[in-house]
DNA sequence: AAAGTCCACAACCGCGGTTGT
DNA sequence: TACAACCGCGGTTGTGGACTT
């Protein structure tokens, strides 16, 4: 049972409240997720307020609707938001702004959600500690010229590193690759059906379950929704790293070619060294300032911000002062 | 060890757009 | 054409785990 009488909050609760009365909410449970799957793996997703009836789920459409696809769809790609994902999504943000569900396209197996939490506890977070609105120019020209050229190097020397220790242990590489090693978590109910390999994301044409008897609800796993999430942090971000070259397929293969237009921002602006690229007006002694988590380190993004791009940065400073 | 605080994420809500009758 | 139902998006909130004191 969805939204009644749109566009007035006051019917809407009311036909909740007076249709709906054991409607469930909150957190969903394990049983209510197998039956959403086995009820879709067999007849199919959409047409939610009949398909949540029909599975027999006290929850409305809409509920229904967010879990599959931001949590049990085979495609869902869980874990840690990689380099790469990052630099896309700072780089689309800055072209689209909040049209999450538009960025996700370009990022293959990552839902809108994930892209606006990572957005508001990440990114959203480093804005106030600079004490500027995030959709400030002045944030704006940080990200451009600052951390997303950083950003790149981090994905080069990241990739020469990769690449040095495929040459010194390519069996070990193969042997990762063949049995889909990432430091990715993935879909606990399926065989994720997307792979990453050397960075580069696969779809695979059909989901394959990883429980053989779905229908049985014979699931051994342990697994609760709450734990599910656990481990997902983007805090860490281990091996899955890939060569810049293959960082622009993820441009050449979006949904829609008209999207991008390389002479606004373009991939080559990202990866230009930092140097010399200095928006004006930027105020630096809050990029400075100790407290920036930038600096401290912490996450991905905040150790983007060491020790040594302080002195790096102090020493473009220096030199522009001369 | 306990209490308090912070943080990340899943889920909900309201609204605008689309579709069907 | 008008209305109702549905879908999808973006904003917001609740909650549990991690961290700090």
């Amino acid at each position: 049972m969805d939204v009644k009488g749109r566009g007035s909050a006051s019917p809407t609760l009311q036909a909740d409240v007076v249709d709906d009365l054991d409607l469930r909410r909150g957190p969903w449970t394990v049983d209510e997720d197998l039956t959403l799957i086995n009820y879709i793996t067999t007849h199919g997703e959409g047409r939610w307020n009949s398909l949540a009836r029909s599975a027999g789920l006290k929850r409305t459409g809409k509920s229904c609707r967010l879990r599959w696809l931001n949590y049990l769809r085979p495609d869902v790609r869980r874990g840690n938001i990689t380099l790469e994902e990052q630099l896309l999504i700072l780089e689309l943000h800055s072209r689209w702004g909040n049209r999450w569900s538009k960025i996700a396209q370009f990022l293959p197996g990552r839902t809108d959600n994930e892209i606006k939490n990572y957005w508001r506890t990440r990114v959203q977070k480093h804005a106030k500690q600079l004490k500027c609105d995030v959709n400030s120019k002045q944030f704006k020209d940080t990200m451009r010229y600052l951390w997303m050229p950083r950003l790149v190097e981090r994905i080069q020397a990241a990739a020469a590193t990769a690449a040095t220790a495929t040459t010194t242990a390519s069996s070990q590489t193969l042997s990762a690759a063949t049995t889909g090693t990432t430091n990715s978590t993935y879909n606990p109910y399926y065989n994720n059906n997307m792979e990453v390999e050397n960075g580069n994301m696969l779809m695979n044409p059909a989901p394959i379950m990883n429980n053989n008897d779905f229908g049985g609800s014979q699931v051994t796993q342990s697994y609760t929704p709450e734990n599910s999430s656990t481990g997902a942090s983007s805090d860490s971000f281990g091996t899955q790293v890939s060569p810049v070259s293959e960082l622009t397929d993820i441009y050449s293969t979006v949904p829609n070619q008209d999207y991008y237009q390389p002479s606004q921002i373009s991939y080559s602006d990202c990866i230009t060294s930092p140097s010399g690229l200095y928006p004006q007006g930027l105020d630096y002694t809050q990029v400075m300032e100790p407290s920036n988590p930038w600096i401290q380190g912490g996450d991905t993004l905040d150790n983007l911000w060491n020790v040594e791009n302080m002195m790096f940065l102090q020493q473009q400073l220096n030199s522009d002062s001369m």
